[in-house]
DNA sequence: GAATCCATCTGGTCCAACCAGTTGACCAGT
DNA sequence: ACTGGTCAACTGGTTGGACCAGATGGATTC
């Protein structure tokens, strides 16, 4: 198996965690003031820099609004924060409890709009990759880690071969991190990664710019 | 018209954007190692740790990958990047251009999908809700900015009726930054936003959990 | 030629100070 | 009593320099 790497998690990494947990918890309402730079580093007891990379990192989730000389104030997460937000919450969130489903349902959407642009939109190689493809995802077996990994080589040429550059990168997100990880993902899905007719299909369409059956996966 | 505020965009800020954009643009390929920190910030005449609040941020959109020690690495965004990295992206990238058009056409299919779940398990209170925005929709008139920010309030409460948080903080930022706010864009929109008839479906789809009809924009 | 060592490069963290806006209490004038 | 301006004390933004920690690659050694 892969060693796990030894992760040294930065100082501000861990405090973006914190922060960000706070704050998706509810600790932190909306609308609250974020405590001042130089109380959160004596707080934690690290250097103000570290909290400031922390904070930005907040701000760039969309999860806290900045302004020089006022307070850092807290942003209704709900209605503010981006897909990216679920790439590595922690698995114990509360809030995130049925992200995981969350997820799957929309590489469904996704995947079935995708797949329909792709059968108009896609060029002769990017039909002939998907084709071969889908004939790997034939000859993997039994090994539903492998399986997952060609799935996801499979649609991600589909998702790239429809042209849209948003369902692209929404795929990334949702194929990528904790959201994909969970903790038995993989059993849940065996039923599913097992069926290679299904990829076949897919792949049959694509090359042969048929209107998607809407049972793609 | 609302008063465009003063900007003040702080030196990280504007070192992340021109990172990202010669990220982007390829000038600084997927493989390549990224300036050394201490050099950055000699090239642009600006403190270190300001370089590493920029850095930091590349690195969470997913655009580098820092190891301490090693070098900073440009990573594949078209393979790693996610949908948020799309919020602020400056108009003129030639690499976004039809972005505008892939992020309405992420909002139409993942509508479709939020509408459906919404209808099967939206609250009561989550129905009255919805029927009452479509309502205040046909009360608008012809103001297309109006329109706007009220489809945007409508679908709101569809997306996050539906339960589904991924699509929920997608729809974020989908509606929100510069995704949405291209240079014309509403004046390209009149005829479906003059369309009042279409909320008032969706809102009874939502309200007699009907199937959809997938025509919801 | 292969393994080892170490100067030197990289990012990570810290301290201390100052600049630049915002806030709110205080005070003068009406 | 109300309005307006002033200013001290916050807040975030930026800078400089120093040092720690991990990775690298060439020189050294076997």
């Amino acid at each position: 198996m892969t060693e796990a790497p030894i992760k040294r998690e930065s100082v501000s990494d861990q405090l973006f965690a914190v922060l960000r947990d706070r704050i998706l918890s509810g600790r932190l309402p909306a609308g609250s003031a974020l405590t001042a730079e130089r109380d959160l580093a004596a707080e934690f007891g690290v250097n103000r820099h570290a909290v400031r990379e922390a904070v930005k990192r907040l701000q760039q989730a969309r999860l806290v609004e900045v302004s020089q000389g006022g307070r850092t104030r807290v942003l209704d997460w709900r209605a503010s924060a981006g897909l990216d937000l679920a790439f590595d919450v922690a698995q114990g969130n509360a809030v995130f409890a049925g992200l995981q489903r969350d997820a799957m349902e929309m590489r469904a959407c996704i995947g079935a709009d995708a797949a329909r642009l792709c059968a108009e939109r896609r060029s002769p190689e990017t039909a002939a990759a998907i084709v071969e493809a889908a004939e790997a995802y034939g000859a993997i077996g039994a090994d539903l880690a492998a399986l997952d990994t060609a799935d996801v080589a499979l649609w991600r040429l589909v998702v790239a071969g429809s042209g849209n550059l948003a369902y692209l990168l929404s795929f990334n997100t949702l194929v990528g991190g904790a959201v994909a990880s969970g903790e038995v993902p993989l059993v849940h899905r065996t039923a599913e990664l097992l069926d290679v007719t299904i990829r076949r299909r897919l792949a049959e369409h694509v090359a042969g710019r048929n209107a998607p059956a809407g049972t793609l996966s």
